[in-house]
DNA sequence: TCATAAGATGACTCACAAGTCACATTCCGA
DNA sequence: TCGGAATGTGACTTGTGAGTCATCTTATGA
């Protein structure tokens, strides 16, 4: 994991460290419940327990820089999360199920972390659209990121056999984002219980049947064959 | 479609009617440009050359519900497109053939009207993992009808014995959540065009190959039988 | 002990945009 | 032609929050 105090730095710099590390913590919270538009920085440094000035000294760029300070932890551990999914494996492992492993992971990361991922999901889908380049560019790298750590086990499923042989940065690409797809549907029909037509989806909300239904439709498909 | 002037009111009315539905095409584009947080009520006047006062006459709510005046119809249009591309069919017309007609329609959709879709996009994310329970509410509603209408041919090509038998609300879902998916993928990697990694992707920027790759993997999956 | 640097602070400024309302304009029936 | 109803308008009010900076506090080491 990217951050944690190290160890090489003098008591100073460590101090620096984790108080920034505190406000980004703060930051994730109130990011996570206000959204990023409506999140102010005069809470944020309320909930760190500093002056909204000092949240300057640390983070120049303002609200903004803080943003991709926490975008960039997220990512990381989502990346940390599919490469070892993948990791060393599908020599023992078939592809299927290192690919049911990982549903079931990301989903228990879900749940442990929701605050992050849904800033996350909030706010990839608002800048991917969004007319600044840059942020444009932001996203498309940590989302090939994340496609390109899967490729390499493809790669190799393709050759042993495994798999038909489909263009593999669009499975890849397809493989993730279902997943994406789950979590907000699991997230959306989780969130409000008493609603109306509930009997439905419920297959999905036990994570070991999630797991096994996305699988299944990724490898198998609808069809009888 | 819901709207369109209708010819059962008087001239008063049905002027009334056509300045609000000028008012919600500039809406439309302004939220688009700008999303809905960043769009001014003043630039949407502007817009639609009317004064910011009389955009209250029409819109109480002010910009809210303006913003839900435009998803309506969005909606309804993506509605008509599921409805209309599984209508009827299904005696003549395989399953597979009408989702990959859906599919190919939904992409034509897209590119001719950008804009709302990526008012949609943005919102409904946006408004899912909001904690206004009302606004939640809207979305599931919304999805819940376009899915829904998929649910008839589904519940057909089961008992023809054409697909599995597998949770079919989920599988609606994931029908259509792909599809989503897809335009996203496909607007990310198109928006920059000299992007790096661009050479790989490339298969799903033919709208006729998108639909050829989105159905195969569905219907058939990617693990050799 | 004190001088200096490093860090923290929150009142303040400034820009911006939602929503209001008193007044202007246009329409229409008598 | 006239008067009142309907409609339009944008300057103004109000609220908000980002970012600044003069000042205070604390740490350091000479």
């Amino acid at each position: 994991m990217a951050s944690d105090t190290d160890s090489s730095l003098s008591r100073r710099e460590r101090e620096r460290q984790m108080r920034r590390e505190a406000m980004l913590r703060a930051a994730e919270v109130v990011f996570a419940q206000k959204g990023y538009t409506h999140a102010t920085l005069g809470e944020i440094a309320e909930r760190a327990e500093f002056g909204k000035g000092t949240l300057y000294n640390y983070f120049e760029g303002g609200k903004e820089e803080m943003l991709f300070a926490v975008l960039d932890t997220v990512y990381d551990e989502v990346h940390d999360l599919v490469t070892s999914s993948f990791a060393g494996a599908c020599h023992e492992r078939s592809l299927r199920t290192c690919y049911h492993d990982m549903v079931t992971r990301a989903i228990a990361f879900y749940q442990e972390r929701e605050d992050l991922f849904v800033i996350l999901i909030k706010e990839a889908y608002r800048m991917c659209f969004s007319h600044d380049d840059e942020k444009v560019a932001y996203f498309q790298r940590q989302r090939a990121r994340i496609v390109d750590a899967l490729l390499p086990a493809l790669e190799q499923a393709v050759a042993q056999g495994a798999i038909r042989d489909l263009p593999l940065h669009s499975v890849a690409h397809m493989l993730i984002e279902n997943v994406d797809g789950l979590i907000v549907h699991r997230a959306v029909t989780t969130h409000q219980e008493s609603s109306s037509a509930c009997e439905h989806g419920t297959i999905l909300q036990e994570p070991e049947q999630a797991a096994d239904f996305l699988t299944a439709m990724l490898f198998d498909g609808i069809a009888i064959s």
